[in-house]
DNA sequence: GGAATAATACCGACCGGTTGGTATGTTGTC
DNA sequence: GACAACATACCAACCGGTCGGTATTATTCC
């Protein structure tokens, strides 16, 4: 199929793209930097994105999925306790910004401070990635406080926790001080699993 | 005095800078627009700053100063009991954002995102700013925590102040949604303030 | 099956506007 | 007349995007 080679280097394109994005930033990042990391002509480039912005649109999309899978492949979506899976997602979140070789930047969060003034439509695609994602973690919430019989603002502690999430992020970046992930979200892990838990109302 | 009006087009330059800089960011703010923005003719602009770069620098001290003066002249200050401090600071916080016309949007942590990799001088600057704010909520905590004779992680529960802030601007700019900084801000203020005075322990 | 045709995938030189920065000149002040 | 504080014209590098052309695969028609 000669459908399968394209598709590849769309996807090689996306891949280096989300990459240098999330590591330098969208503006920083050339058309020229993201084919080079891609192995890719300039013209190949320009055959499958009409402009730099539709293919961080493409990299938005595809790191929503991306994300969206990687929480339904891990272990946590699998316990059988809600209050377990809302423990364990909060817990991945944790753990996966521990290992060294993990880049701590989200796209949908760099992204969005670079052009949420200047490109509307790439201003949307990120903040579809956060409500997707504060969705399932609202779902989560949801599910283990109806296990306990508690009710809260989960919505709101849905928000708190992504935001916390990207801000751990962002001073992680100007301090490189990466015990500052783990303290910030493990605080925010026991306020919400005491909110989730805890007698009371 | 010759050396008043060049402090002024200098202080020009540096408040156009700041405002271009939280509305756009750092990248996508050209030396003409700033120019343009501060009525100041190109070549002042390279007579004051010997680049783009250390223009930014000189916004970055001038907006830890801004902060630090902003703090010391506010109400909460002078409060007598310092759990008043600490709650009034954190309600500054969450009111000084509520006002339509108040830009969302710090310079520190709209710099770092664009410049972390790339601008290692920038970084420094914008990363003293988070300390130096940090530092002070800290003190903040102690002494509330002092007065109630209760003993918190204040360092960690100042950086999650800090990361929780950033990441509630951050959220806002994809969401324009300005109510997720008031609520996202509201519960950490809960969640210290109980630590604070909640006897256990 | 295979020639003819068409469409897709790709290449890389090139273009024009932008941008950070400079060179040169002017003005006012001590 | 020296020096600070500008103003203006200008430049070279860069960068997103285009363009003419080619190779490869798919489709049509006999």
């Amino acid at each position: 199929m000669a459908t399968e080679k394209a598709e590849s280097t769309r996807a090689k394109l996306i891949e280096a793209a989300t990459g240098l994005f999330r590591k330098v930033g969208f503006l920083a990042a050339t058309v020229d930097d993201v084919c080079s990391a891609a192995g890719v002509s300039k013209g190949a480039f320009f055959h499958h994105f009409d402009s730099k912005e539709s293919l961080a649109e493409a990299c938005l999309a595809h790191w929503c999925q991306m994300i969206h899978k990687m929480e339904s492949s891990a272990s946590f979506a699998s316990a059988a306790d809600p209050l377990d899976r809302l423990l364990g997602a909060m817990d991945f979140y944790i753990g996966v910004f521990e290992s060294p070789d993990m880049i701590k930047s989200c796209l949908a969060g760099t992204t969005v401070q670079e052009i949420s003034e200047t490109h509307p439509r790439l201003r949307e695609a990120a903040n579809a990635c956060f409500v997707s994602g504060q969705t399932r973690f609202k779902s989560l919430i949801d599910a283990a406080t109806a296990a306990n019989e508690r009710s809260v603002d989960s919505e709101s502690l849905a928000a708190l926790w992504l935001a916390t999430m990207q801000g751990a992020l962002l001073v992680y970046k100007a301090s490189r001080d990466a015990t500052v992930i783990r303290r910030t979200l493990s605080q925010i892990r026991e306020l919400i699993r005491s909110q989730v838990t805890k007698a009371g109302a």
